[in-house]
Parts: structure tokens; sequence; C-alpha cells
DNA sequence: GTTGAAAGTGTAGGCTA
DNA sequence: TAGCCTACACTTTCAAC
């Protein structure tokens, strides 16, 4: 994976989109001094270039209903289970995020379910169940203080 | 914090920003068969309600240049270091996710570093020097195998 | 990079249940 | 009163320059 070459100009953009994806792009044309539709190509030879991977509205997860956040370690038996365990985990649709991970874990998952019961239906029914999973420990996350993206700021 | 009441259009609405932020209003109005305008004050509900808290263009850090990512479990002595030390994470560019969890370590933070030098000078410098910090585990994520937001259809 | 035309956004004022 | 509509000025998108 190579490092992209990024200008003012791209990073300006980018540190804007980050923060809200549909902040008008008239508004980073003013303030860089060029036209709009120059912003437009700019972002789309980004998006071409895999600089941007997409964009996503941020939800409330409590707002709809999901009370209980969790990160799971898991350990797997052997190396050539990993892959089928990815796409076993990633139809659970309650797990957000998927790393390989150093450590006494191979993994870690990020989930977020309804509630307690939900959270243990989905450990023991659907994570447990899997083919060379060994073991797991849950991380219950009373509170995420916060969540953002990387500091694009940084690279200048 | 008390579970939002969403109808079917509502969900649809969601469903559609959540994996792109930008889609165009019009396009999701054609869906479900109402005008832009009623998507467009729908959207507005739903952010006025605080179910929606943003949007966000996803990068890929590796373009970017940071080329570790780490998840690192930290022992803070007493909780009343707790809002301290999550100001002061709030502080580090660096660290991207931090959450109060059950188990050995009280918190567990998500950073993206430049390399494994920049990682061991957070590691060091920034984070081990907190006050009330007795011990840290950094569990390196050598690959990220998906990330993505929970999925509105659950609550149909 | 620019311009300009077609499509989409955001807001105001009004209609209907 | 809530939720939709149309209207219209501004913004986005895309092709041609």
């Amino acid at each position: 994976m190579s490092k992209a070459s990024i200008d003012a100009i791209d990073r300006k953009i980018l540190q804007h989109l980050i923060r809200n994806a549909r902040m008008p792009f008239l508004e980073i044309a003013r303030e860089c001094g060029i036209s709009g539709a120059a912003i437009h190509q700019r972002v789309k030879k980004l998006d071409e270039m895999g600089v941007i991977l997409g964009s996503r509205l941020e939800v409330d997860p409590k707002k709809l209903g999901f009370d209980v956040c969790a990160l799971i370690g898991i350990r797997v038996s052997d190396p050539s289970r990993y892959e089928n365990t990815v796409e076993t985990l990633k139809q659970i649709p309650e797990v957000v995020e998927c790393h390989f991970i150093t450590g006494e874990y191979n993994m870690m998952l990020k989930v977020y379910c309804l509630n307690n019961e939900h959270l243990m239906q989905i450990l023991f029914e659907k994570i447990l169940t899997i083919d060379g999973v060994l073991k797991t420990e849950t991380f219950i996350s009373l509170v995420q203080s916060f969540s953002r993206q990387i500091d694009v700021k940084y690279l200048e």
C-alpha cells in the first residue's frame, strides 16, 4: 500500500469532509479560492486513488435502542481458520468492526446489541459456535467517551 | 436516553445515508414515493432528535501514511482520575476512539500512528506519562478486516 | 484549472388530514 | 399540528474547453 501524494488543498478538503461529509463543496471552494467543480474533481480523484473509502452518516446507537456496546477478544485455534471466521463474523450484523490483533486473542470485535440478553445470544449462539473459536473475552463498553477520524493536519 | 420513534421511511433514509452520507435525497425520495423536501425535513428532524450525530468522510489511514493501528488497554489507578485522563487523551490526535470498559483495563483506546517509532513515542511520552495511568497493554491491529455501522433493518 | 447546463439541495409558504 | 406538497434560489455534477 503506497502513500498517496496529497497537496494542501486536498488536505483542506479531507479535513472538512472528515468532520462533515455533507459540507457544501462551494464553501470549501471559496476557502481555497477555486471553483466548486475543481473541488468536485479533486474529491473524485481522491476517491479513485483509494484515499476516500466512502462516507457515512453517524447515528446514535442508543437512540435506536442499541443499549449495549462490547469489545470481544477471540482466540482462534489455527491460522487456517481465520478467513472462514471473518466471513462468518461478517454475516452477523451486530458485529460492526473486526481486527486481527497481536496478544492473547487473535481477533478483536466491536459489537452493538439491544441489551444484555441479545449480547449473550450473539456470543453463545453466533460467535462461540464458529469452528475453531477456542476462547473469548468480553469487555463491555460502559461509555464511548469519543470517536473520531485521524487528523489530516498531521500530514502538513 | 430514550429510544427514538422511527418509521419505515426514516429507517430507509438512515439505511441509505449510513452507507453513503452524500447519497442524493431525491434518489431516496423517489424510492419512498415522496418529495425531496420531505426527505430533507425528516433528516432535519432525525438530527434534532439526536438520532443523527453527524456525517463523516471515511479515509484510508494507510494511504495517508498511517501504517500502524493499535488497540491500547489502560489501567487507571482510581475513578477520580478518569475524567482528567479522558481529557488528556482527547488532546492526542492519534487517539481516535476511547471506551470505558469492564475487565482488567478500565479504558480501551484505538490509535493510528505513522509507524512503530511513532506508536512508541505516543505510548511512552503521551499515555504512560498521564497521572494515574498504572499499566497499559498494546494490541497491534495487523489487519482491520471490516468496519461498518449498525444495521437499521434490525429495527423493523 | 474554467464555464455552463441539467440535476439535486435547502428553505419558505401553503395544502390537507 | 404534523407531514406532505410546490416553488425558487443556491449547489452539485459532468461534459466540453
